[in-house]
Order: C-alpha cells, then sequence, then structure tokens
DNA sequence: CCGGGGCAAAGTGTATACGAAGAACAATCT
DNA sequence: AGATTGTTCTTCGTATACACTTTGCCCCGG
C-alpha cells in the first residue's frame, strides 16, 4: 500500500486519537475495562488525559475492530465475546494462519528465518526462566512477524486483528497460553524454512488447532457471561 | 455534484456519522471519489452538509476499513488499490470464501438452499435480459446471503468488507464482472445444497480462481496509478 | 408497600469557533 | 540557481453550546 508514503512524510507524530485507541486496546485486552463496562466519552477523555473529540474517533475505530458496541444515543460499552464467537474466531484465524504460512514459506528470505530462530530461542528460554508473560509476548511477536513474513498487508492485518482478539480472551480466560506450543513454533518455523508451503500449511494447522483447543478449555464460563 | 451525494444520505434518523460513512464508501466505491484523490474535512463536510465532526469520525473508520490512508497532519486520501494488494484480496478471499461455503453446506437449512436458488433464478433471469447493474446486485446477494448463512459473524464481516474492496475494484476496472459466472454459482449452490463441506468448498474455490482471473484482467492497468 | 408517572440528571449527537502546528508552495534574498 | 523565509491551507486538538434521548429517581396515588 501505501506504506512507503507514509513511511518518509511525518510519521513519527502519533496523533492523539490513536494513542487512545491503543491505550483503550490495552486496556480492553488487558481487563482493565471489562466486558459489559459502560464507557462514557467523558470518562475515557478523564481517563487519558483528553478532549471528547480524539475519543470519540477512537471509539468508532474500537468498535470497527470489535472491542466496543456502541448503542446510538447510549454510548459505548465493551464489548463482550461469548464462547461462540471464540470458536468462530478460531475457525477463521485458523484459515489465515494457514495460509499466512505458506506464503512466509514461498517468500522467507534467509534473514527472515534467522529473526524467527531468534525469537524461538528467546521463547525457550523465557520458557526456561518461567517467564510467562515474555512468553506470551515472544508466542506474539513470532505470529505477527511471520503474518509480516507472508507479505500480504490484507491478510496481515485482518489476522492481526483477529490476534488482538485471541489475546482478549485468553487474558479473560485467566491463563496465559501453555509453554507447550513452542515444539508445534519450532516445527511452523522447519516447515517455513523448508520453503514447502503444504508442510508450512499443516504445520500451521496443527498449532492453531491445540491452540484453539486450549483457548477453549481456558475460555470456558471464564468470563462474566450476560 | 455535492448534489447527488447530499441526496444519497436521505432521510434516515441514523447517526450522521453513520450516513457519511455509507455516502463516502459508496461515492469511492462508485468511483465519484477516485484514487489518490484528496479529501479535505471541509470539502467532505460541505459535500454531505454536515459539520466535520461526523466527517472526521467517518473518515477514521474508512481508514480503518482500506478505503482511504490518513497521512498525518496532512489528511485523507482514497486509497490507490494496486494490482498487487488485488489479487493479495483475492487470496485472502478465496480462503474465507472457501470456509464459508463449507460451513454453509454444513448448516444450510431447506430455506436456505431455497433463498439461495431465487437469487440464482433472478440472477439468470437478469442475464438474459442483458441487465448489468442487476446482475452484479444479484451477484453480491448471493455471496453475502452464503456468508450470513456460514453463520460466522466474524468470517461474515471480514468477508463482507473484502467484498466491497473486491467491488471497488470492479468498477475502478470498468467492466462488471462478467456473466457466465452463474455456472458457477448453480454449482455452487448445488454443492452447498448436497450439505457436502468438501465439494462445496471445491466449487467456492473454483468460483474464485475465475473471479480473480476476470478481475486481474479487468484491472490490469485499470486505474489512474496514484 | 408497590407500581407508575413525571421530572431532572446524565450523556450522546452535532455544530461552531479558535489556536497551535505541520506541510506545501510562493516569494525573497544571497 | 539555491537556500531561506513567509504565507496559506489544513489538520489536530480543545472548548463550548445545545438539542434530544435515555436513565434513574422521586413522589404520588393506590
Amino acid at each position: 500500500m501505501a506504506e512507503d508514503l507514509r513511511d518518509k512524510l511525518g510519521a513519527q507524530h502519533l496523533p492523539l486519537r490513536d494513542q487512545v485507541l491503543a491505550a483503550l486496546r490495552t486496556a480492553i485486552i488487558d481487563g482493565d475495562y471489562l466486558p459489559g463496562e459502560r464507557l462514557t466519552e467523558d470518562r475515557l477523555a478523564e481517563d487519558f488525559g483528553v478532549s471528547r473529540n480524539p475519543v470519540r474517533e477512537a471509539l468508532r475505530v474500537a468498535e470497527a475492530e470489535g472491542f466496543v458496541v456502541i448503542l446510538p444515543r447510549r454510548g459505548a460499552v465493551v464489548a463482550s465475546p461469548s464462547s461462540g464467537t471464540i470458536s468462530d474466531m478460531f475457525v477463521v484465524r485458523e484459515r489465515l494462519e494457514a495460509l499466512a504460512a505458506r506464503l512466509a514459506a514461498e517468500r522467507a528470505t534467509t534473514a527472515d528465518v534467522a529473526a524467527l530462530r531468534v525469537l524461538l530461542e528467546q521463547g525457550r528460554e523465557a520458557t526456561e526462566r518461567q517467564d510467562l508473560r515474555r512468553v506470551a509476548e515472544l508466542n506474539s511477536a513470532l505470529h505477527l512477524r511471520i503474518l509480516q513474513i507472508s507479505g500480504n498487508p490484507w491478510l496481515s492485518s485482518i489476522a492481526k486483528a483477529l490476534y488482538l482478539h485471541v489475546q482478549w480472551v485468553f487474558r479473560l480466560g485467566a491463563a496465559e497460553r501453555a509453554p507447550h506450543s513452542w515444539a508445534e513454533h519450532i516445527q511452523l518455523v522447519d516447515a517455513i524454512e523448508s520453503g514447502d508451503g503444504d508442510r508450512a500449511e499443516r504445520a500451521a494447522l496443527a498449532h492453531l488447532d491445540a491452540a484453539s483447543a486450549a483457548a477453549y478449555e481456558n475460555a470456558e464460563g471464564g468470563y462474566g457471561a450476560r
């Protein structure tokens, strides 16, 4: 896309609305704002120390991304992912990440693979140290990196959005993803390195299936229903 | 120019920002605003007969949806789908619609299938009448209906967003989709009726491949670069 | 004690104005 | 010419105002 243009020109200035959006997203994902909670504009404006306008703009985008629901004349509430939508999410994500794995396998440079291996190694270390927070971070980083390597901006942005929601569900469902997923990650990176699209896709599917099962388990009755 | 756009807003009593967003989307898809065209807030506000606030909120969502690109401190321009992103879109859409077809096959009621057949029949008629505009409408309706039957809101909304972009590319690339796609549609609906997920998926893929090829052909050098 | 009517508070939706800062472009100076 | 300096256009954010809806509460009558 026009990313090159965007990079060239005044890129480093982050509009307030974007900062608010980022803060809002993480607040929701981290559970600072709980599903069903009402988000009045004034309150958010005060929380973030800005006026109503940036907040409103951030809210619209958050709505488009599925983090909040906006009821006309009644304002925004944090969305409530039901267990039904969780499995829906995973079915879609499975397909998208499988595709990403295939494309990544077909396009990865040796540098790309090296970067993945670094993440893998760091993940192994963090797992050894029992640093679950860092493990989760690296897990995200790995998946996001693969998406990026796939070189398909649409795929990347859609899958990223879904991924954020998955994280959200995880946090709500208490536990972080179990560390055993790193074995699957290694399989996946190996497959990508091999350049074999079919194999990469299979590896991604296997991994996602396991992740899905774990998520579903965690999520069962995890959050405040409604 | 400002008049016809204003008329599209009509007398509905939705929030203005939603009307503006809808009008903006269709204006972009219909080619009233061309790729690369600069969209200043004042201009849009005047075109739609509203103040700048609803316009700004609509623009943020339009950006999230990929219809415009917002450059910090420089404002919004209509996005320019390059032929690269077109094929990227189709690769993703292929997977999603294949999934939708599978789910639809697994879940479709006889009423669902009947509804699809009605669309099919209307499409056949419209094709006979050479009513290309109506054919395109029915084509959309069919795909959207299948998405809906799939019963997966995530899949549905993501694929719908992608579909809008495909339509956009089509309009830009001049011609509507060739009428021969109806034969593929019939295959697809038959497969869905059969309840055979694999078969439905294959039918969807075949259809999408053909559509993709046609789109790619139309798009080649179709629009004004940037 | 309870249900409903009505009223006030809260909050959204929209408009408007204004100042600050960035970007683009023209004019000016060396 | 090339660099520098204004000038202008716009976005970005703030603030304010106000209509209109929704909500919640109080009070009243049963």
